[in-house]
DNA sequence: GATTTCAGCAAACAGTTGTTTACTCAATGG
DNA sequence: CCATTGAGTAAACAACTGTTTGCTGAAATC
């Protein structure tokens, strides 16, 4: 056991999650754009020269930051549209799976939240195209639902944007909520998925 | 004709205009917190000290900035509410409406969506403010139709804060597109407004 | 027409920024 | 054990930041 090989791409990675722990705390305060590299190295304990070896660049870093940050995402929905029971249960539970989330991963969709429409285009490219990829996912759940028997793939892809924007919109409005206001987001947002789903029972496609 | 008095005023408000012209240019391209005062006044053709005779801050200029690119919206809403006629066509006419606003305030229309979520609270805070007032004015609006005859004013909110959002993410999708997939967004987001009035028909409130 | 006001300027201030250079020294592999 | 690799460092770089100071000259006031 006391052969150890790989001790040195450990430490270097741990370095990097350092780095990004960093960037992540920060940003709690600011948005992406305003960061500064020497900001993160200190904060970060490290030298500013030491950055490079694990990023290009701090467009870099944001981008490895988006994909940690949506990883999660697919096997929560995937979690979510397992579930069986009464179109309501489903919902109180999908909220409430939403609220956990937010609770645990603060920070990460916060940074979701802000650069969605954010000033840096490589961060905001690769939010675009991890949530494209989760809206794809939520489509053919969608689409599998008895609901959704004999619709056009385009209209039940347009109810996949709706839940997804709405999922993004109301986990940007719980990450930055007090108990009490968190209590009302979750309540109000269980309203609507409930008017969407009441929508999509009386929707006819074609 | 010849007695111009108030002629200093009227230079210092074109000053003013060009310090918020020259942000609103550069914001098209960075997001708010990144924006530096040398920058902007460099931009305006001013001297980076002549900028403290118009704002405290950056970020009062992002305040001010705020409520000039909402201030539209408010009779924009009373507009489209006081139509009349079927539903679908109200629909059809609302996304109308809005895409043209996107079209003639794309700078505007950017900044706020950028900056809903975005790095520096004042500027965070009055957006959340007037779109506060906003979906009070809609829920007025929504309260007043047949169809929410009979319903909780809470949840007459509840769908007044559905529309807004999604108002304001088709505005921010819609600003940053070309002509084709403008017409793929507004298409999609009338299939949309129209699966959430068909929720609202149905809806038993109470 | 003399006096006051005040928008905008030039210059200087101490800090901070991103990036490069040459270096140290521990983990690695033969 | 000895040579190589490469993560992290300290120092220096020009460029840039926000803010203050005293000034100028045109508009405003009396």
């Amino acid at each position: 056991m006391s052969h150890t090989t790989g001790v040195r791409q450990a430490q270097k990675q741990q370095s990097r999650r350092a780095l990004m722990d960093a960037a992540l705390h920060l940003l709690e305060h600011q948005s992406f754009s305003s960061l500064g590299m020497r900001e993160v190295t200190r904060e970060a304990g490290m030298s500013p020269a030491g950055f490079y070896r694990h990023f290009r660049d701090l467009a870099d870093l944001g981008v490895a930051l988006v994909e940690e940050a949506l990883a999660s995402l697919h096997e929560m929905v995937r979690a979510a549209f397992k579930e069986q029971g009464e179109p309501d249960e489903l919902i109180d539970h999908a909220v409430r799976v939403i609220a956990d989330h937010v609770r645990e991963h603060r920070a990460h969709v916060r940074f979701v939240a802000r650069e969605r429409f954010g000033g840096v285009a490589p961060v905001r490219e690769a939010i675009a195209a991890e949530l494209e990829r989760f809206t794809e996912e939520v489509t053919q759940a969608l689409a599998a639902q008895p609901v959704s028997a004999g619709w056009d793939r385009a209209d039940v892809r347009m109810v996949a944007e709706l839940y997804v924007d709405h999922m993004v919109l109301t986990a940007a409005a719980l990450q930055q909520a007090d108990a009490e206001t968190e209590r009302q987001i979750t309540a109000t947002a269980r309203r609507q998925l409930r008017l969407i789903s009441l929508g999509r029972r009386h929707w006819v496609s074609g």
